[in-house]
DNA sequence: CATGAATGAGGCTTCATTCAT
DNA sequence: GATGAATGAAGCCTCATTCAT
């Protein structure tokens, strides 16, 4: 009946994805998403009727994907090395978080309501690590003396320390390593 | 009719530092600045001759003296715990780092200068953390089966650990404890 | 897929006077239309090349009526009522023509030679007015020493006399009535 | 200090009348009104923040001094032909009212207070021809058997009568007699 | 015919920046 | 130096319209 797509959400959220890592939100526009889409500028607006929806959007369905395969730690062997796994996958969720100040949060309402689904979700992102965290110290694993928001707190931002090394898993082993033993000789 | 205020850079860089924090880069145009400063926007030129190099140049010197301070932690008695004390206090520089991707890198020469000094300022910080993890592996404090970088990096990440509790101070000691003793129960 | 919605010209005719006079013919759009109609938006060009085209067209039918519907006149006991009376009835013909100066006159030749074909309608029915009032004053029921074009001129103004009474019978017969004898005590 | 301007307020207004006379509001941009004006499109949003401020604005000091003449009838000696006299001179202002409903209302709060203030001054402009009328009334030189909103929406109607005579004050004196005397021959 | 997809033209706005005084 | 005025570049967005299926 109609002509075929040429461009499909995927395609707009990996581009979105590339365009924000690669130059930061301050270059994410329409006009430049439609370049390397190779689509008018207007066409995009067939899809999302402005750019805080379309990022909005992208940022919720990330959060939901990263939220979900929290759940691993729960079965895990070694629970807090596999959230620290979990969580080092979703590196660039943690740089599309840091834009959130920058978006207007009142563009409209779907945008106000993507952007409380995103609370919500990181609320529960937190409730899981704060779960994971508290069955260890009831089996005396994690010890107890120490505020759990500060470790909750430690544990999100090892998303920080760069990868220098060859793989991912030599990360996670030396970044786990660190946060179970600290950095005492 | 024209009032003849004045202004200064410490002013320029004080609201520039207020302006940036409480409202993201996003907000930082000169036009809220001059308002702010109650001059007239044209009147900022006499001083930079854009927003890049106000910006740049205000990191800058917010840089330096974090370096500078960073220099404390030699002569502390626990030098690590002087690191992240110090450290703490610049959280808000950290914050303005987060938003160098989003500046036009290129505006002018005088930027693309700021832009390396600030890189090169960076990598001093880093060599100083460095120098003092060192300083302490040899004396036998700190750990060597982890690489360095690794280290720096969590310690540099612990900035962004929330500060939930009453007192910076007791921060630091939770943070100080953590990292150097980690969460093992 | 496609569930095959059919329109016609009468449909399309009166959802566009609907439209235009509930929202002006700044909400005027194919976009509307559509939504209204059910169909898609590119359906509509199947009936009509543009907005324009179709406006006019509809247009020239509203006045066509008008214009055989002022026959009435001239067979009826007291011809300048019965003018004001259907007159009346076509309050919304009026409004219609009021958007005349929005709309595009030169999109296509077809909507110019509608544009043509409504200032002959409505060249046609002054003259009927003026036929009728001739004949009035012929009989001596009006009086002859005021400028023709200025009484015409009056009775048309009348449609703008706002309708504050129970019925638009009432509302004739005051309006006759203060045209006929004035308002003079 | 300063430059000195190139435009102001009354050339604004003067074009923005001549604009939307001549082309109706649908050619009313700041682009066309610009062009006009010989500044830059830019310019014109140093004066107002927006169309809508603009026109509103506008509408709202042509009815105050629409209202303001209109006491003139109060003092005159044929108060319903002052009437006529002064309405007849805003006959353009009859012209920018009907654009009312194509303006979107709820651009900005100013418009809003704008709109709210309009509707006030047509009610003050309402409230004193029914004072005029009622005090004719009272002295009988005005009949009382027809509502009084009938004879005052006549009155208002009579702005589109069209002027085919030499002189407005030609179609004043037709136009008074017509209405006072009526057309009964 | 009906449709959904893509597009271009055109209008709206905001700011950084330049300039005359 | 300080100022207010003007401007251009750049992004936003909406529709009428075209086109392939």
């Amino acid at each position: 009946m109609s002509r075929k797509k040429t461009i499909d959400e995927a395609q707009l959220f990996q581009e979105t994805e590339k365009l924000i890592m690669e130059s930061g939100y301050a270059e994410f526009h329409f006009k430049a998403l439609a370049e390397r889409l190779g689509v008018a500028r207007s066409t995009i607006y067939n899809y999302y009727p402005n750019k805080e929806e379309l990022i909005t959007s992208y940022m919720v369905r990330l959060l939901e994907r990263a939220v979900e395969n929290m759940d691993e730690a729960f079965e895990a062997e070694y629970p807090v090395k596999q959230l620290i796994s979990v969580w080092s996958r979703y590196a660039n969720m943690h740089q599309m978080l840091q834009i959130m100040p920058y978006i207007n949060q009142k563009a409209t309402p779907k945008v106000e309501e993507n952007i409380r689904v995103m609370y919500t979700l990181f609320g529960e992102m937190k409730s899981k690590i704060h779960h994971v965290l508290k069955k260890e110290q009831e089996s005396g694993r994690i010890r107890e003396d120490i505020h759990m928001a500060t470790m909750t707190g430690l544990l999100m931002a090892t998303v920080q320390v760069p990868v220098h090394h060859n793989s991912l898993g030599q990360w996670v082993d030396e970044v786990y390593e660190l946060v179970m033993n600290g950095c005492k000789g």
